[in-house]
DNA sequence: CCCCGGTTCCAACAAAAGTTAAGGACGCCT
DNA sequence: AGGCGTCCTTAACTTTTGTTGGAACCGGGG
C-alpha cells in the first residue's frame, strides 16, 4: 500500500519539531489518503482556488508562489517530501499563492473535514499542526530577510543551506551535495533577482571554490566558506521539540 | 477598567476573519490580562528569548524584526491595536525575531498557560487564533513579494496601502491620511532599501503628486495612481469569515 | 541521426540602489 | 534663547542589478 510510506515520512517529520503519543501516531496512521502522481511544473491548487483538501508530498519536489500584475513571479518556499505545503488551505480556504511541483511527484490528498475530526476528538494532534504552520511562518520571515537584506550570493547560499538542513532530516543529503531542482530562471525566482543575475551569481560561487550547482544537484565545494556566506543560523526552523 | 477598551478591540478584530459565538466572546472578555505601557521605540521581546505570555496591542504601533549578522535590519511587519503580534509564540516558545514598539504603546499580557487553558475548553476559539496566525503567515508571504519583486516605489506604496486597509477596520483612517509613524531609516528597513534610497523614493511620490509621508503621517494626494502603483489585491488579508 | 526547445552562459549597456559626506530643519532640554 | 541630537535632505560617485541579444549546450522526439 502506497498510502503507508507517506504516513511515515509525514509522522518522521512532524517528531522533529513535536513530541507525539503513541495512540496519536495512530490516529495519523488511519487517516484516509487518496494518493496522485504529478507530473513536473504543474499547478497543485492555484491562487484564487478554494482548497478542500491537504496535500501531503510523499515523492518529489514542490514550490509555493506568488504572481504580480507585471508577471513577475516570486517563489515563496521550497517543500520536500513529508511536507504538507497548503496545511494553511484548513482554514484559510481561499488560497492566495500558487502551490506547483518542481519535479515529478506523488502527492497524498487528507480531505479537510477529516483533519477537523481529527483536531476535535484529539487536540492534541491539532496543535501539532498548528505548530507546523508557525513553522512554516517562520521560515517566511527569515525568507523576507534573505530577500531584503541579503547580497544576491549570501541569498543563494542561505537558500542552499535552508534546504539542505531539511533534506539532511529525511536522510537526502549525500556528503557534499544535494537535490535542488530549480532551473537558474526559477533560482532568480526564489531570490528576487533576475535569471541573468542568477546565472551570474552561481557562476560566482562556483569560480570562487565554494558551490556548485549543476542540473538541480549542488555539491558543497568548501564547507566553511560556504557557512559564512549564508551566515545561516537554523534557529527559526525549530526543530527541537523539547523548547 | 483599562483592559474593557482592549479586550473590546480584540474581539472587533477577530470578528473581521471569524464567526464568534456569544459564549466565546465571553470567554475572551474574562481572559485574565495585565497591562503595562511602553515608551517609542521598545523592545518588547527579544529574539532568543523564551515567551510565556502573548501581547495584544492596546494602543500605539508596534514592528517586528530580524537583525543579520552584518548589523542590517528587516521589518516584517507593522502592527496596530487589536492585534496580538506574537501569537505564534504560544507553541514556538522561543523567539526567533524582534517585537518591539514604533510609538509609545499599551500592551495586555495574557500568559500562554491561560490561552492553553481556553483552547481545551473551547476548541472554536483555539481555530480562530489559529486562523489569525494564518492570517499572519499570509501577511508574510504578500511581504515577500513586496521586498523581492516590485521596484521601490510600488513597495512603499503596497506597504502604505495594506497599513491603510488595516487602519480602516479599527477605524483610524480620516479621509485621505492615515498614521504611519516610522522614521525613514524604518521605512528603509521595511522595504529592504537604505536609508537614503528610502528618502528618493519618498521624495520621488511627492512630487508626482502621488502620496506624501510626513512626520509619520502619510497623506495622499491621487488616489488612482497610488492604487495604480502599489498593485495592491487585499485578498490576502483574509477578511471575510465566510469564505 | 538530426532537429527542436528549453536551458545555460555570456557580454555590453542601462537603470536602480548603495555609499559617503555634508548641510539644514526641527524639537527638546537647559 | 541657545545648543544638541535626531531626522531629513541632497549631491556625487560606486556598485549591483536589470535588459537585451545572442551563442553554446543538451536531452528528447521524430
Amino acid at each position: 500500500m502506497p498510502g503507508d510510506a507517506i504516513r511515515a515520512a509525514l509522522i518522521r517529520r512532524l517528531r522533529i519539531s513535536s513530541a507525539i503519543a503513541d495512540e496519536d501516531i495512530k490516529e495519523i496512521e488511519a487517516l484516509p489518503i487518496s494518493v496522485r502522481e504529478y507530473p513536473a511544473e504543474t499547478a497543485v491548487v492555484r491562487d484564487g482556488e478554494r482548497a478542500t483538501n491537504c496535500c501531503l508530498i510523499a515523492d518529489g519536489f514542490c514550490a509555493r508562489s506568488k504572481t504580480i500584475a507585471s508577471g513577475k513571479r516570486q517563489i515563496l518556499s521550497l517543500h520536500i517530501p513529508g511536507e504538507i505545503p497548503d496545511l494553511m488551505s484548513l482554514f484559510l480556504h481561499v488560497m492566495d499563492h500558487d502551490l506547483s511541483t518542481l519535479t515529478a511527484a506523488t502527492l497524498g490528498f487528507i480531505s479537510h473535514e477529516t483533519l477537523q475530526k481529527l483536531h476535535r476528538r484529539r487536540p492534541v494532534v491539532a496543535e501539532m499542526f498548528w505548530r507546523d504552520t508557525l513553522i512554516d511562518a517562520a521560515m517566511f520571515r527569515e525568507w523576507i530577510v534573505n530577500v531584503g537584506q541579503r547580497p544576491a550570493p549570501a541569498r543563494l547560499a542561505h537558500v542552499m543551506i535552508e534546504l539542505r538542513e531539511r533534506l539532511r532530516i529525511i536522510g537526502r543529503v549525500d556528503g557534499t551535495s544535494f537535490e535542488m531542482p530549480l532551473t537558474q530562471e526559477q533560482v532568480g525566482e526564489a531570490l528576487g533577482i533576475t535569471a541573468v543575475h542568477a546565472n551570474r551569481v552561481i557562476r560566482q560561487l562556483r569560480e570562487e571554490g565554494i558551490v556548485e550547482l549543476h542540473r538541480g544537484r549542488v555539491t558543497v565545494l568548501d564547507e566553511r566558506k560556504f557557512l559564512e556566506l549564508a551566515d545561516f543560523d537554523g534557529r527559526y526552523l525549530h526543530q527541537s521539540p523539547t523548547l
